[in-house]
DNA sequence: ATGGCCTGCAACGCAGGA
């Protein structure tokens, strides 16, 4: 079985690089971020067409979040409950016995502005939100846009980065909140290529130099990590034309 | 030193991203 997360940058702008990859790749389950498409224009036909199962949850421009799947899905959450506004950041599916959360965290924008205000207190809404599905389900995965950099070795240059948006203590505290809840980083139980990142500025020749960052994860509950046996970040379609910002992330299991 | 790219929206520039 196979569980991908990829934060697509536009769903309708790469629609086709979505069916390519997936076709190829096969995961069992897809979760995507920033689709940036309302639920009316969501490409319904051209994914049934491709044998997926769909879930979706998009808003004009901006965020969205979408699930794709081979089975059938139950739809537990559009929405991050308990919170203030109703983006569209989160969809939580259950897939058999698994249930897939996807995350798109909110940008931040930067250290002390009102969006990074709103990033810290969404996480903090999730946290409470992954506490109380713990106490309902064991098999549970957390995938998506954390738009957090856990440690500096998941930044390409450290100095440049210390104390910034996606790096600052507070939001990499909050990362640490969802560890201490029983999750797991799926990437780091494994052996990584140094240097491993998951998203590139477009600007600078970011992907070219790999000055990037490893924002998108992969948490898992200790009753799906030991099932788990390899999370890998697929660089390759972030250096086709037109590509998204992101790489894939793919999490492979018994 | 600065910004350098991309997307959607709606309108010919902006907000937002990371």
């Amino acid at each position: 079985m196979k569980i991908a997360t990829w934060n697509v940058n536009s769903l309708r702008v790469r629609l086709e690089q979505v069916l390519d990859w997936s076709a190829a790749g096969q995961p069992d389950l897809l979760a995507l971020q920033e689709t940036k498409v309302t639920d009316d224009k969501f490409p319904v036909e051209a994914l049934e067409s491709a044998g997926w199962t769909l879930q979706y949850a998009g808003q004009p421009a901006y965020n969205g979040v979408a699930v794709l799947a081979r089975e059938q899905l139950e739809r537990l959450a559009d929405a991050l409950p308990g919170f203030e506004d109703d983006a569209r950041r989160l969809l939580a599916v259950r897939s058999g016995e698994i249930v897939l959360v996807n995350i798109y965290v909110p940008n931040g924008q930067s250290v002390g502005s009102e969006k990074y205000d709103y990033k810290l207190a969404w996480l903090e809404t999730l946290v409470s939100y992954l506490q109380a599905l713990r106490k309902e389900y064991s098999q549970i995965v957390v995938v998506g846009d954390y738009n957090i950099a856990p440690e500096d070795r998941d930044v390409n240059d450290p100095v440049a980065w210390e104390g910034k948006v996606l790096v600052s203590e507070p939001e990499r505290a909050a990362f640490r909140q969802m560890l201490a809840l029983g999750f797991e980083d799926g990437f780091r139980r494994f052996e990584q290529p140094e240097e491993s990142y998951s998203w590139w500025d477009y600007r600078q020749g970011g992907f070219r130099r790999n000055r990037g960052l490893r924002i998108d994860h992969v948490l898992l509950t200790p009753e799906l990590a030991g099932r788990c046996r390899a999370v890998t970040i697929d660089r390759e379609p972030r250096g086709w034309e037109r590509p998204s910002d992101h790489a894939p992330v793919v999490a492979e299991f018994d």
